[in-house]
DNA sequence: GCGTAGCGCAGGAATTTTTCCTGCTCTTTT
DNA sequence: AAAAGAGCAGGAAAAATTCCTGCGCTACGC
């Protein structure tokens, strides 16, 4: 515990300038921890990340303009060895795999407790990758299960069924379009909802629209 | 700039416990104003409200369990003089409609200057109103105009129901949360289908997503 | 003051959908 | 040849949807 020369040299990237407050207030109690930079979007991430090299980027998903994800990607592009703790409020796993596919180090929700952050920009300094535990878990689960995304386990026909079922359309619509029993659509339906893990079809919508299957 | 015997006692409610670290921090610099009590819930939040009679209440709209706009209206119900800011990260005019409908004298947006809070906390104990200039605006434009999101239509409990359903919560999952029979619900749902001009949950959420009332 | 309209709520009844189970065919893999 | 899995669909029970009706309440206009 003794007082480091060489502080951990942290961005923050969060569009809600309250919320980079916030982080800072928390980050202030560590004295390994210094906050060197914020930016409220994407590309200003970028721009400030190659100008000033933080050791960590604390960052959130949602952004303005280019995305966090898309910021992330072009963080690591210039820099393969950029640190990036995902800061975001979202649950879900397919978040997760994206952000890690992108190139961070780590993921934090934002409904965990506010120390949990400390430990995670600590994690990351040292070289350690840094995932929210209840994630993880879910996560290894999925993985475990052999699921990529979340559609490589559906068939071709799921898949078909999955798309016109998120772009809006019933059951018995789908049947005639396909030349099926609504009988066949319904079991396909329920058995999508199984695979994919959700409860209903708004569900199924929203993971489409996340993925770019369907559009808005 | 002489020190008030009497601060602007606040009560805090947002689910994310940093954010609430962020608030507290911001609204520390302000010698009028003290924070009294936090909630990350609505529940707890009229809880807490009732007992300590905060000034000002700062609260969040996207709330675990009854929703903010739920927990406005029962502290409104309690205490018709209760001063509610609400502090949204929702830019649409569908919010602000709805939260001053139910009682709410202030509506800002977190992604206005973090100063701006505090101005509107101040403007709210002194007994006006405070919304967002740039929403203000827009919403002066559209009643003018006459012209409303394709949500205006859709009644209080309506729009309540509209946001559940496009988050993937099945009919009898609301009712439960709302207390109402499942057949009120079912009923509310096609209803809403009929006024909104969709055949199917999917398009439900496609929609809310279009309009960034519930999130991808 | 009184009619009218709209909202919130919910039951009845008929219909449709969903779910779970089962069974069949066909293809692919071992 | 056996096993595994996709594609398809029916039966039966459960759940959701739809359309209709009705009631209480509040608000608005005349």
């Amino acid at each position: 515990m003794t007082s480091k020369p060489n502080p951990i040299r942290v961005m923050l990237v969060d569009d809600h300038a309250v919320v980079r407050a916030g982080y800072r207030m928390l980050l202030k109690n560590s004295v390994d921890i210094e906050v060197i930079a914020e930016a409220d979007n994407g590309e200003s991430a970028c721009k400030q990340y190659n100008q000033l090299q933080p050791d960590i980027v604390v960052m959130d998903l949602s952004l303005p303009g280019i995305g966090g994800l898309e910021a992330i990607r072009r963080i690591i592009a210039r820099d393969p060895d950029a640190r990036i703790l995902v800061f975001s409020m979202h649950e879900d796993t397919i978040f997760v795999e994206q952000a890690l596919q992108a190139g961070a180090q780590g993921y934090m929700t934002k409904s965990g407790a506010p120390e949990a952050l400390i430990d995670a920009v600590r994690a990351l300094a040292s070289g350690k990758t840094h995932l929210d535990k209840n994630i993880a878990e879910r996560l290894a689960f999925q993985k475990m299960r052999g699921k990529d995304t979340p559609f490589s386990g559906l068939s071709t026909r799921e898949f078909e069924i999955f798309c016109l079922l998120a772009e809006g359309h019933s059951t018995s619509d789908i049947a005639k379009r396909l030349s099926l029993s609504y009988k066949t659509v319904a079991n396909y339906s329920t058995q999508i909802k199984n695979k994919l893990e959700v409860g209903s079809i708004a569900e199924i919508a929203r993971l489409a629209i996340r993925h770019q299957i369907v559009n808005v």
